[in-house]
DNA sequence: GTGCATCATTGAATCGATTCACTTAGCCGG
DNA sequence: CCGGCTAAGTGAATCGATTCAATGATGCAC
């Protein structure tokens, strides 16, 4: 089955290649008649664009790349859907790349959407990334972080500003009377983490004979937070934090999990519970769970919208930071 | 900022343009000494290789595509993931696209699929699409049918038994004693809709005196559960049902949102509930929610799979299909 | 009828990696 | 010392869509 091209189609419709090209991408500079004719001819023999050559002529793919850390949790689902509706209104796709919170996953497919010659890149980097990012963005490649406050003001970014919506969560918690927390969360190459870790820190020491401990988990998965509620669970009542702030709702529905599964540890009336995201699911839960509400939808829009501002500006572009503040949402997981 | 090509590459290391692709694609063809060259030239100048130019010459992409109905449903990202994982070891890359139970999108992500020369496709496919993708298959992409039982057996497909699911579903209700089931669900259009009702439609043949109403919805989504839910919720209590099974799970959350907002309906003793996927949130709602478990991993690796050898066989490929058999999970929300 | 502008169309050159028929160098056995 | 062999490297041709300077055709004004 030898494929079609152009040539073929120009052949079928008595006309040059060129006119196939203006068919296809400015139907107006062609007549009437020619349209027709060579709309029949790729009709008849089944044309089909060849986006490679199409790719390698333009010099740039039609594709935004976008690295999250994890797509089983629905805040970057959402993040990532919103991304999708803003790059569809510019005619571009957006490829999805699945990071896991590991290093060279991300590296891996940096690297995968650099070769694609992508039209940008949205990335939520871990740990100290900037070098690759930066070799990136220097061979021409559009670059945006996306849900995460940056120091470095020479990238573009949209954040939700990680370190008062831990305040937020914390204080809230300590507003109920609670004196000893938790925070369960964990790899503190994630800056969300540790900003979120920061909050509460900060809420915790503006009252003194309040104590906040910190459970490390290996990832932020709802597994990671049945394992750290259980850790919990196992202590005698007494050694048990009575209020828990998950670094997201993952954890959150995890240590939810293991604190209902035997009945021992009530929620909230022992243990409150809150957690970070505000998922769908968050409100479904076995006790409906407090939580922080960031705007995953319009992050990844608006991410889109800034990547594009800086591939249009060319050189002398300037980077934008934009910082959405989350919200409290109360649940019964805090409140009886 | 002149783009780095090949010539550029060889030029700097003295060697002809032939070296430098051996370099990059079989190291051992190439000496010891001029690898290393190259190399440095290749570090030097920031070389990165072009995808587009490469695939126009091999004429396909290395990548797979994947059309699922929902990205937000964590069944579709698990299988997601499964086939991701799968095609990686073949040194492929997936791409997903999100048709959102959309007839109009997913001709979009098929159209865009081909012109990029995937290596094949995997889709879950919406309504009677037969023809587009007997088309798509004609000219050469290798396509997999994915969650979908097909009558016609020339697409390879992987598949659950849904209309197994779906009586095991039903006569788990029944069993407990139930006889006035509801089936919630939508778009007759879906076939793991049709087929899960059918399932049903058969349970309850077999036992006289139970009835089976259908609550139509627009979509499989918590939302859309949740009007189902209180449009039941609102009947008086003796026009109720006794016992209701969603299409999938995130209906299910949807309709036990409902039920208890209010604690007007109890769930199970008034109405018990029963969902079909059984994703990891599951577990975790207010009441855990039973459920017909599928293998969702498993199914995007093998469908990879047969994927890889249809794309190997060419012509005289002999289609496979695979089914899995679901199981029922027993929880909190069928029996107290 | 001539000059000029407009519109439609042409086709060779281009993007960059890969391929493959071909050259060159080095080595070995007889 | 020669024929035959392998290993290393060469560079023009190729994939297919797009672009753009050049050509042809048509109409209009004077």
């Amino acid at each position: 089955m030898a494929s079609i091209s152009v040539r073929e189609v120009a052949a079928e419709a008595g006309v040059s290649v060129g006119t196939v090209s203006n068919v296809l991408n400015s139907p107006a500079k062609v007549s009437a008649g020619t349209l027709s004719r060579v709309q029949a001819a790729i009709e008849l023999l089944g044309f089909v664009r060849n986006d490679a050559a199409r790719q390698l002529r333009a010099g740039r793919s039609r594709s935004i790349g976008l690295v999250v850390l994890d797509v089983g949790n629905p805040f970057f689902t959402d993040l990532a859907r919103g991304a999708e509706d803003r790059a569809a209104q510019a005619g571009l796709t957006v490829l999805l790349g699945n990071s896991d919170e590991t290093v060279a996953r991300q590296s891996a497919y940096l690297d995968l959407f650099e070769e694609q010659r992508v039209h940008g890149v949205l990335i939520t980097p871990l740990g100290e990334t900037g070098e690759q990012l930066t070799r990136l963005r220097l061979r021409g490649t559009p670059t945006v972080l996306v849900d995460r406050q940056i120091e470095d003001r020479s990238f573009s970014s949209v954040a939700v500003d990680d370190v008062f919506g831990g305040h937020l969560a914390a204080g809230h918690l300590i507003g109920l009377g609670r004196t000893r927390l938790a925070f369960v969360g964990g790899q503190h190459t994630i800056r969300q983490v540790t900003d979120r870790l920061e909050g509460a820190r900060r809420a915790v020491a503006e009252h003194p004979g309040v104590t906040l401990e910190v459970v490390e988990t290996a990832s932020l998965s709802v597994l990671e937070g049945r394992s750290a509620g259980e850790a919990i669970r196992a202590r005698p009542a007494h050694e048990r934090p009575d209020a828990v702030f998950a670094a997201n709702d993952l954890l959150a529905l995890g240590v939810l999990q293991a604190f209902s599964m035997l009945g021992e540890v009530r929620v909230p009336q022992d243990i409150a519970l809150i957690g970070y995201d505000d998922i769908a699911f968050a409100s479904a839960a076995v006790v409906p769970l407090s939580s922080i509400r960031q705007p995953s939808a319009l992050i990844g829009s608006t991410a889109v919208e800034l990547l594009l501002r800086e591939a249009e500006a060319g050189a002398d572009f300037v980077p934008e930071q934009v910082v959405f503040q989350p919200e409290l949402v109360v649940r019964a997981s805090t409140v009886s």
